[in-house]
DNA sequence: GTAGGGTTAG
């Protein structure tokens, strides 16, 4: 069996002992080099290293078939030191003119950040085989963030007439992942369509990701379905795609495509399906992945457990999320994010803190993500105190920046404990500008204790910065409306009516027998929908009391989606009835006390999932639940 | 035998 063949892994002790006697000294370099590709190759970059020096030590000499291995592992381990001790034993054994070696220690000094030594390397290329020197180095200004330098760069070598290639493009169309540099990303497509480079699977991909990343989702489809050939890395681009931009119905619809044309996903497919499952509250399809993931092999992925745990608590199942973390052998803050935003999200305040408090002693460090996640469930749950210890302890202790996604939480914490001069001052001594959800938070808190003034104040900051976000002027109108201000709901009226914003319906579901039923408010397409609402109408009149309501009187827009989806859930004796609300505003005081009533009457419990409540998560969507 | 490249979680 050559070396070649040997499985790696189980053999690595025995890779690290000293090369064997070779008849001559190129034979010996020989083996040292193919075993420095071994490792290379399958991502063992410290092996790779520690084999490069136990090479010299053993009296080995470097030419330039090693160094292109040994300086991609600095590159990919961002290690500069030895990546410019490497550059050193470069020039002294003279491989310096090798282009291979030259575009390595370009790729090494982007990768460790050291641009100047990237372009003094790229400026003494002898002239020939520019190319690959300048797909070097423009893909690494594009790692680097430097959109201008890489544009400029290609430019230059059209100016030259240096020859481009698909590799160009690959490291060019990372540089444009930002809307502001769309019109250049679209202007490569282009020259990409012009130069016969689009039939380039891995060109069509990058621009896929492009456009993604560029928020165009529509674009990136158009592309997606032009596309001639879909690979797995195709198919994996356009469903994050959509999971980036929260379409994660769509997600499911493509996931569910692409396994009736027999591709099969692998990690990255089922973490983006994850995390849509998550979303939607689709636990029936989530738990479906969950077997893909084991049928695949891929139970010990990190990343994919992470998503399970992120998945199964949003969607309630907090034993479950709890089992998959407590067999995780290495647990990274993400991981312990993803259970402390469980148990913080169902109100269980004192967990969550507990849980946040042995991530720390085992040695992981809190990151933002992290703060925020204990920040809401103390929010939550009540616990304000130690909120605001957490809080000091985030810039004194670990001095991470506190951004307005952790002022939001501390805004909503002392609001809802009646503290509103304090979340006031709060928002004043910001050094970063407050974002939409912080003065949010403060307006929430003003219509728990019914503080018109301030709400006033809040209202005017809020719709500056989100002028187009209905649920603002809802929550406005209906603290003017409990306070019998009938003027100023009049005025948010007129408001809103004058700028053309109109309450997009909400929507409910229910997951019954792992389907999801969806109502809109009034609506009457359901199969069902005869019965549902001769339900409701029994209800109606049950938590009416003696008040026997007419059949039309709860037909119509006056019929909420809440309504309908417990309606069903009840009719088809759905044992635990969880509906989940998706719209502008959390659910409405009609609905809210509704559902109070039912529960009491029929003496079962609910869950009601508000998707879009008032609080800032990276992701906009915030899964706060209510019981009743 | 070698370089320059595309997809991932809270």
């Amino acid at each position: 069996m050559t070396s070649k063949h040997r499985p790696l892994y189980g053999h690595l002790h025995r890779q690290l002992l000293p090369a064997p006697p070779a008849s001559t000294p190129a034979a010996a370099g020989v083996t040292w080099n193919t075993r420095l590709r071994e490792l290379s190759k399958h991502g063992q970059f410290s092996e790779a290293l520690a084999l490069y020096r136990q090479m010299l030590r053993c009296g080995g000499s470097p030419n330039a078939f090693t160094f292109p291995f040994a300086l991609k592992s600095c590159a990919a381990l961002s290690l500069s030191i030895p990546g410019v001790q490497l550059h050193g034993h470069v020039i002294k054994t003279g491989c310096g003119p090798e282009p291979f070696v030259l575009t390595s220690l370009i790729t090494m000094y982007c990768q460790c950040n050291l641009i100047g030594s990237a372009r003094k390397v790229f400026d003494e290329c002898p002239q020939g085989n520019l190319t690959v020197c300048y797909n070097a180095l423009t893909s690494g200004y594009a790692f680097n963030s430097r959109f201008l330098d890489a544009v400029a760069l290609f430019c230059q070598m059209r100016e030259l007439g240096v020859s481009f290639n698909s590799v160009t493009m690959l490291g060019l169309i990372p540089a444009c992942t930002l809307p502001a540099h769309l019109s250049v990303g679209m202007s490569l497509h282009s020259c990409i369509i012009k130069f016969g480079l689009d039939t380039d699977l891995s060109v069509g991909n990058c621009l896929l990701t492009m456009y993604v990343k560029c928020g165009c989702i529509k674009f990136a489809k158009t592309l997606f379905d032009s596309m001639p050939k879909h690979g797995l890395i195709t198919w994996n681009a356009m469903i994050s795609g959509y999971a980036q931009n929260g379409l994660a119905s769509n997600v499911v619809d493509l996931y569910q495509q692409m396994k009736s044309q027999g591709i099969h996903p692998d990690p990255v497919t089922l973490v983006s399906v994850l995390s849509s499952c998550a979303h939607l509250g689709a636990h029936s399809i989530g738990r479906e992945v969950e077997r893909q993931i084991e049928l695949s092999g891929f139970g010990s992925n990190p990343f994919l457990n992470n998503a399970l745990i992120n998945m199964y608590s949003r969607c309630g199942k907090l034993a479950k999320a709890l089992a998959i973390f407590n067999a995780m052998p290495e647990k990274t803050v993400v991981t312990w994010t993803a259970i402390i935003n469980g148990y913080g999200m169902h109100g269980q305040g004192e967990i969550a803190t507990q849980l946040f408090d042995d991530m720390i002693r085992s040695g992981v460090r809190p990151d933002g993500a992290a703060f925020v996640s204990v920040l809401s469930a103390c929010s939550h749950a009540g616990l304000t105190d130690k909120g605001l210890e957490y809080f000091e302890v985030m810039k004194e202790k670990y001095s991470l920046r506190r951004g307005p996604e952790h002022y939001s939480c501390v805004v909503d914490l002392l609001g809802r404990a009646g503290k509103l001069a304090e979340a006031f001052d709060l928002i004043r001594s910001m050094k970063v500008e407050p974002d939409g959800a912080v003065w949010g938070a403060l307006l929430g808190a003003c219509k728990i204790h019914k503080n018109v003034e301030l709400a006033e104040l809040a209202f005017k900051r809020v719709v500056k910065l989100e002028p187009e976000n209905i649920g603002y002027y809802v929550l406005l109108s209906n603290i003017y409306n409990e306070a019998g201000n009938l003027e100023g709901v009049l005025r948010v009226r007129v408001m809103m009516r004058d700028r053309k914003l109109r309450k997009e319906p909400g929507y409910s579901y229910v997951e019954h027998r792992g389907e999801v039923h969806l109502f809109i408010a009034g609506d009457r397409s359901h199969p069902q929908t005869e019965e549902i609402y001769r339900m409701l109408h029994k209800l109606e009149s049950l938590v009416e009391g003696l008040h026997d309501l007419k059949e039309n009187e709860i037909s119509g827009m006056s019929v909420h989606s809440e309504k309908l989806a417990i309606a069903f859930g009840i009719l088809n004796s759905e044992p635990n009835i969880e509906i989940v609300v998706i719209k502008n505003l959390r659910v409405c005081g009609d609905c809210h006390s509704f559902i109070k009533s039912v529960s009491k009457v029929l003496d079962r419990r609910f869950v009601v999932r508000d998707a879009t409540r008032f609080h800032h998560f990276s992701n906009g969507i915030c899964s706060c639940r209510d019981y009743w």
